[in-house]
DNA sequence: CTGTTAGCGCTTTCAT
DNA sequence: ATGAAAGCGCTAACAG
């Protein structure tokens, strides 16, 4: 491997003179830039990013601390960390993944030992022992995941306008009964804030179209599920539309609803709020679709402003706790109720 | 942020004892290693990975290239990303994830300017190009993603021995005619590999076990999958069981499946070859779960191992070329063909 | 058992 | 418009 000493020595300069010539920080003759940018050719020079580091104390590199769930969630993890690593690169950073259990010891070595200059936090919880860690450290840090009553800078999609207009287009659509199947009772119950938000989004529709909204919280094992909704989607007068927040049970959920003899969308309408873009068994069931993209950008973006202006200095600023707006996916509008069943 | 040099001060010691006391590397007398420690604790001291790696010349760290796939690949492939951080934490590596589009400018880079030890490819295909330029570059890599005719290191499913005992159980348990959805057609044109070894597969256990196998090349498209699915399963006489490898459209394929009025298992078993754990889909259908973990732990002990002995000799080893022996999920059996079809 | 020192490759004053 | 030289923090000879 070559280096700048020897670019230097084949081009008849000073190793100092490369430098400017790769930094473009100073004047250089065109001869010598030329000169330069032949020995870097024919050595095949490139610096070496921990000598950079040593000296300039930027890594451009930012950590991604990865929640470790099972199952299905770990592919929706995946997702985000692919788009973050995509929308890092954009911004000349790359990224590097933290998986340990402990979030709080993977994120303390890494920030400690200088791998990286940022954090982005996936998943984050209320009262996540993470914040704590990265605030201690004054490491520069965005969230993915909103949660009230922390000053990090933050990105989510606004879940409450989400389920708010999921509500809404499926009143308009002529659903006078619907059922909204929230976040499951442990998330309810350990307060996260899309479950509440969510929550809240669905009174507030239900307030304001009239139409009859059933809350129901989901449950996180399979085997309940069925019971919920044969409860659910039987009582009469029975509902016409089901509007869903937790997803990640759905294929269990469609094949429950198929097997009390409901046909979607002739006898049930199925909305989804917060499924995973591209998802086949979504397929093409009116939904609102998680930004994956956008959140894991916004993300991005508020960890490299972080680290320009300092860790605490976003407390101050507005834009740093980004609420995406919901979207209806297009093409897949919500369907009618059955004939004779709109009242 | 302390530095070895301020340790050294507050233990009354030189810099290098301290570093001896941390790497262990020559004897130090019980007093002076516990004033060190009790400074390093005080201090709050970590050692600059950018200093250790420039004067060691070691990151210890992998590049992992993810591949950019849309949709529900993308899932697929962030499991696996964060499986390979696990695995890699296990050894004392970190993973820098890459993901550019043009995974080869990608490699260079990081390759080139020392980022990372070694790499780790996911989703190898024939003649990548990615191959060359690691090979080029000399760098030590291992494959996720076996591909014939590539000296590399590398670990897969034994998709052959998959699909083989796919079709054996299936066979065993009663059916007599059965179609195996192999592969999309365009992987099929495009000689992947794990394509081509579940043809083969099929075809061997079709010898073996003297039932009839109908060979179908799925499709790339949920469009033509059902005219697809329509042909194959209810051409006379119809089978009784269907293999499936194509795992991307399989909601698509169970809609398709109920939508020609079959019920599974009841009218068509349905067997999965390479299904993702935990995948809600899949559910309790018998199947051989593509072994995401091991896969990832050995490819990273793979590269680990091609640090160490250098990038030209796994040419020699044996042991460089993983092929997981498949394994039916347990506690799903295929089931049995309709009463008075089994012939 | 411990200290002194050179140097990894780069950037950036300071000097000309 | 260019060079010379110091030093980022650490490790590993070399030297007691």
């Amino acid at each position: 491997m070559a280096t700048i000493k020897e670019v230097a020595a084949l081009a008849g300069v000073a190793p100092s003179t490369v430098s400017y010539v790769l930094s473009g920080s100073r004047k250089i003759s065109d001869r010598t830039r030329e000169a330069v940018h032949a020995a870097i050719a024919e050595l095949g020079y490139y610096p070496r990013a921990s000598a950079r580091t040593l000296r300039g104390a930027r890594t451009d590199v930012l950590v991604l601390a990865v929640p470790r769930r099972p199952g299905r969630a770990r592919a929706v993890d995946g997702c985000f960390a692919i788009e973050v690593s995509d929308a890092a690169r954009a911004h000349g950073y790359d990224v590097l993944m933290m998986t340990d259990r402990n979030g709080v010891d993977g994120l303390r070595r890494i920030a400690r030992s200088g791998l990286a200059d940022a954090a982005v936090l996936m998943a984050v919880q209320e009262q996540d022992p993470r914040i704590d860690a990265v605030s201690e450290l004054a490491f520069p840090t965005a969230l993915i995941g909103h949660d009230d009553g922390c000053a990090l800078p933050a990105v989510d999609l606004d879940w409450e306008a989400a389920v708010r207009l999921a509500v809404r287009r499926t009143a308009e659509a002529g659903h006078r009964r619907m059922v909204f199947l929230a976040s499951a009772d442990h998330e309810i119950d350990s307060r996260r804030g899309y479950a509440l938000r969510g929550l809240r989004g669905a009174r507030k529709a239900a307030r304001e179209t009239g139409a009859e909204v059933r809350i129901h919280p989901s449950t996180g094992t399979a085997e309940r599920l069925g019971a919920l909704l044969r409860t659910a989607l039987t009582t009469r007068p029975e509902p016409t539309a089901l509007v869903v927040q937790h997803l990640l049970l759905l294929p269990r959920l469609l094949e429950e609803v198929a097997a009390l003899g409901l046909r979607v969308p002739g006898d049930l309408a199925v909305v989804l709020v917060g499924s995973l873009p591209d998802d086949p068994v979504s397929g093409a069931l009116p939904r609102i679709e998680l930004p994956v993209g956008r959140m894991a950008q916004e993300a991005v973006r508020l960890a490299v402003e972080a680290i320009d202006t300092g860790p605490d200095a976003p407390r101050d600023r507005g834009d740093a706790r980004q609420l995406i707006a919901p979207v209806m996916a297009p093409g897949a509008p919500v369907p009618p109720p059955p004939p004779g069943r709109t009242g």
